[in-house]
DNA sequence: AAATTGCGCAAGTAAATGCTTGCCCTTATA
DNA sequence: TATAAGGGCAAGCATTTACTTGCGCAATTT
């Protein structure tokens, strides 16, 4: 019974959600994706830019880059992030297999504006 | 001090996240959305395809709804989700205007296999 | 060599999240 | 009309998240 608990709470532990959708819901870390994806930037350049302490960035960072999305290399004493953005393809491919029922409900809306539009 | 540690906590309330990045982020809701996306579905037959309780299920719901991504009709005793797909958008755009970067690159790759298999 | 810069690693905290159980109300069915 | 089915509301709980402050260490500058 105990052994349950632990093996659960172990379990979860491992499978800690890092994943893309996980990763691109907090607005700050959106924000320093817009911020790397033109060019490397090295952290405290990131931290600079946001309101919060540099660890706070520092941990959206590790998130970021935990769940593929960038990668960090050092360069002397400073660590420079480069974004990969191709992960994002894991949302794009979810919202496009939807695209069909919310692009069909706008042709409808459409539809119905030009014929009312029409008499 | 204490007006303002008042007030900034009000404000936190207040503006609490929905937005549909936070919304799409959970496994759960998008399994929900996925089940909704075809045709209008009643709570109780939601809640069974999951192995959580009804009440989280409903909660899930309820964030879905709040962030526009679906609406609730009664019928009866029966309350009906239909899946409102359009505010997915706003996420299809914000990957779009990146789609480049990761694209550019996997092109570059393209092209390198290319340039290696040929020689 | 000394001071500064870049940045990771804890430890601690408040709030948010995801879930549960229990209760209650309404609508439908036997 | 009694019972069942659909489903909301609220309280409570564990975990996770987002953040802070303090410390320390290596690479640079002065």
């Amino acid at each position: 019974m105990l052994a349950l608990i632990f093996a659960s709470k172990y379990l979860r532990i491992m499978e800690a959600r890092r994943d893309v959708f996980q990763a691109i819901a907090d607005p700050t870390r959106r924000a320093i994706i817009g911020m790397i994806a033109k060019e490397p930037v090295n952290v405290n350049t990131i931290a600079e830019q946001f309101d919060v302490s540099r660890q706070a960035v520092s941990l959206h960072l590790k998130i970021l880059a935990e769940c593929g999305l960038l990668t960090m290399k050092q360069q002397g004493r400073e660590r420079i992030c480069e974004a990969k953005l191709e992960k994002l393809n894991e949302v794009n491919e979810w919202i496009a297999q939807y695209k069909q029922f919310w692009e069909a409900r706008l042709d409808k809306l459409e539809m119905y504006l030009a014929k009312i539009q029409k008499k």
